[in-house]
DNA sequence: AAAATTTAAGTGAACATTCATATGAAATTT
DNA sequence: AAATTTCATATGAATGTTCACTTAAATTTT
């Protein structure tokens, strides 16, 4: 066999083929073009990821630790505290202090930050369908149930 | 129904609910999940993810240009750039000027990357086995479909 | 063919974000 | 009551992003 170090094209042949039947090759790309779409489909609505996954995390009228929009958002805590002061800022949502434990900030939805939300959904529900046409609902509730049980798994490890 | 609003836990069922058959949900989170422990696995031989990206693209005697490593590490060129440049100064690559297009700088593993390289991925490996064990090859071989399936439209968005 | 225009690869600097670490305060455990 | 744990925040370092710019190749125009 010929030297394929030397040739770019075919190097990135061999490592396709060994990545196409990597997992978490296709996860991250996956993940990474979502990202890259729906970013740019926020945009013109003000929205930015970070802020998009919080205001998701939350309901109107629905009160949620700092903490709790860390875990389901998938952010650092110190960085759900930032993310969190900037909407306070921009008026999307509100805070208060727990009357049940004074440790906790709970955070809750302005009217003007669930209107974003309800846009924010719209485009991503938008960039979902686009992007699963050709996906059965078998092929779905699949993907869904391998993903969710590799997850359980890393959560154990 | 009583309102559900005001209850968190309630709230959060809800939600689990809502995402648990939304996709993009599982991929962001097995992602965070992968990287996280990688991460932690990856920090005592010194490397953090955005080098490990670049070092999996490339194999020892191979040239890359700064535009592959980023199309396949799915980052922004700006940051592959500083990320390459980062690398070099820690002696795991090095650059050279593409004879045939002077505009395209090469990248290649230095025999200390290349090493790095190899314990990274044995760590990578031990991940995926582990976070892989409940799942078939035929149930694996479904979820690399469906996913470059995906990213395939994702592309086309 | 030479000149002008467009496109592509890469970099630099200013700016913004994220991370790691340390700290404070409240709750829980011993 | 002391020690430990949990929730949140502040700080400074590291990192990433945006926008503008440079250089080189490719394409079009004259």
């Amino acid at each position: 066999m010929a030297d394929p170090m030397t040739d770019a094209s075919g190097q990135l042949a061999i490592l396709t083929h060994m990545k196409r039947n990597w997992p978490y090759y296709w996860v991250s790309r996956v993940n990474a073009g979502y990202v890259q779409v729906l970013e740019r489909r926020l945009k013109p609505l003000g929205l930015d990821m970070p802020r998009w996954r919080v205001l998701i995390s939350l309901y109107e009228e629905e009160y949620l630790s700092v903490s709790q929009i860390a875990e389901i958002s998938t952010m650092r805590l110190n960085t759900t505290t930032k993310v969190v002061q900037r909407m306070q800022a921009d008026g999307l949502i509100t805070t208060r202090i727990s009357p049940l434990d004074r440790r906790v900030t709970q955070v809750r939805l302005t009217p003007e930050g669930d209107v974003l939300r309800v846009r924010g959904l719209e485009e991503a529900n938008r960039v979902l369908a686009a992007s699963f046409v050709d996906v059965s609902a078998d092929e779905l509730a699949q993907l869904n149930a391998t993903l969710e049980k590799v997850f359980g798994q890393l959560q154990r490890i």
